[in-house]
DNA sequence: CTAAAAATGGGTATAAATACCCATTTTCAG
DNA sequence: CTGAAAATGGGTATTTATACCCATTTTTAG
C-alpha cells in the first residue's frame, strides 16, 4: 500500500513533536514536512506537496482560513485538514467554506487524527461526532427558516458596532461621527435585525461570537 | 546533580506526547507520570509526588485554578508550573495567586520549557517575557491608582452577566431567577462599577475578553 | 461568635435604547 | 444612466438601563 505524504503547519513546538513522535510509528504514513508559518509552507509546496496537509488555525503571519483558501486553490490535490483548538461552529463552516475537507481539534486522540486522514485521503470529508452535532444544533437553533437575510455588514455598521462594543452612548458615537443620533440609531437598529438579537448585550456577545467586532 | 521529578497534566495527547519526547532525550529531567485530568492527578499525588507539575488548565473535571489551590496546599514542595494556551492577564494573575510558581504557554519552545522548570525547582517563579509586559501593561493601564477594589464577580454576579450577555432584560432574568427587577438593577450596577465600564455594550465586550462570561 | 461581604429589596429620576412611522441624498454596480 | 442599496435625518412613544438615595437579611470568613 502507498505510504501517505503528510505535512504540518503549526507553530507551536509540542504539537509538531507529539505529531512527529505519533507518525514516526506508523508505516501508514510519511511525515514530509513540518513549517512553523503560512509563508515557510507556501515555499515548501512549492518544491514537495503532500497528500494531507494538516493546518493550524492559528499562525503568526496568515490566517489558517486565508491559506485554506490559497491552496485548495493552487494545489486542489492536497487534502487539508484543519487541527485547531477551536470548537467554534462558525470556525469549522468557514474553513470548510474554504476548502478544507477536515476538521480535528487538538484534544483528539490519536485514532481520532488517524481515522481524518484516511478519511480525508479517500476523498470523503471528516468531522469529529461532536462537532458534527455542534454544527447541527447550531445550524437548526439559529438559521432555520430565513435564509440569512444579510450576513454582512456594511462599513458603517461595522464602524458603528466597533464603537458601541467600546464603552460610547449613541450620543457620542453621533459627535464622534459628526452625524445625527437617529443615523446611529438607524445603524443600531439595522444592527440588531441583521443579527436576529434584542438588545445591545446580545448583539455586542453574538457579534464577537461571529468574529464582527474585537474585544 | 540530581534528576528532577516532573509529572504532567494534561488532557491534550498530543501536548503530553510531546511532552513525553522531550523529556525522554533530557537526562536532567525524569518523567514520572502523565495525568489526563485532575482526579487521576489527585489520586496520583498520593503514592508519588515530582518536584514539578506542568499543569493545564483547562482539564476536563477541575479547574487547573482549584487544582493549583488544592495542591499548592496539600503539597507546598511541589512546583507548580501552569502550562496553557491562555495569555490572558487574568488568568494569569489568577494562577499565580492559585500557588503556581510558572507559566508558560504551549506555543514556548522548548528551550523556555526547560527554563521554567529549572527556575521553578530553584525555588524561583517564571513567566515568559513577554507575559510579564503584558502584565505590566495591563497593570498600569487599569489598575492605575485603585488598588483593584473587586477582580473577581461572585456566584450572582456572573450568573446575571451570562444572562444579560444572552438576549435577557433585567425584567426577564428577575422573573427566571424569582428575584425583585431591583435586584437584578444592583447587579448590574456592581458589574459595571467592577468591570469598570458604563453601558451594557462595554460591560459584555470586557467581560467576554477577560473570560468572564461566555458566547 | 462577630464582623464583613454578599444578596436581597425599595423610591425616584434621568438617560439611553428600542420600536414604530416617515423622508432625502449619496454611492455604487449593472 | 438608472435603479438598488446604503447612508443620512426626523417625529413620537415606550421600554430599558443607569444613577443616585436608602434599608434588611443571609452568607461567609476569621
Amino acid at each position: 500500500m502507498k505510504k501517505i505524504d503528510i505535512a504540518i503547519v503549526d507553530d507551536h513546538p509540542l504539537i509538531q513533536k507529539g505529531l512527529h513522535d505519533m507518525f514516526r510509528y506508523l508505516d501508514r504514513f510519511n511525515l514530509i514536512a513540518g513549517y512553523n508559518d503560512g509563508a515557510s509552507l507556501l515555499e515548501g509546496l512549492k518544491q514537495r506537496q503532500p497528500h494531507i496537509l494538516l493546518l493550524d488555525i492559528h499562525l503568526p503571519d496568515h490566517s489558517g482560513e486565508t491559506l485554506a483558501r490559497i491552496i485548495s486553490k493552487s494545489y486542489p490535490s492536497i487534502g487539508i485538514i484543519a487541527l485547531t483548538n477551536l470548537d467554534n461552529v462558525y470556525y469549522i463552516r468557514s474553513m470548510f467554506k474554504a476548502g478544507v475537507q477536515g476538521y480535528v481539534l487538538k484534544t483528539a486522540s490519536e485514532e481520532v487524527i488517524i481515522e481524518a486522514i484516511e478519511k480525508v485521503y479517500a476523498g470523503e470529508q471528516f468531522l469529529e461526532a461532536k462537532l458534527k452535532e455542534l454544527v447541527l444544533q447550531a445550524t437548526l437553533s439559529e438559521g432555520g427558516n430565513q435564509r440569512q437575510p444579510h450576513l454582512l455588514l456594511t462599513k458603517r455598521e461595522q464602524e458603528v458596532l466597533q464603537m458601541i462594543a467600546s464603552n460610547m452612548t449613541s450620543k457620542e458615537i453621533a459627535e464622534t461621527l459628526f452625524l445625527s443620533k437617529r443615523t446611529i440609531d438607524h445603524h443600531r437598529n439595522n444592527l440588531l435585525l441583521k443579527l436576529d438579537v434584542k438588545n445591545t448585550a446580545a448583539l455586542i456577545a453574538k457579534a464577537i461570537k461571529l468574529g464582527l467586532a474585537h474585544t
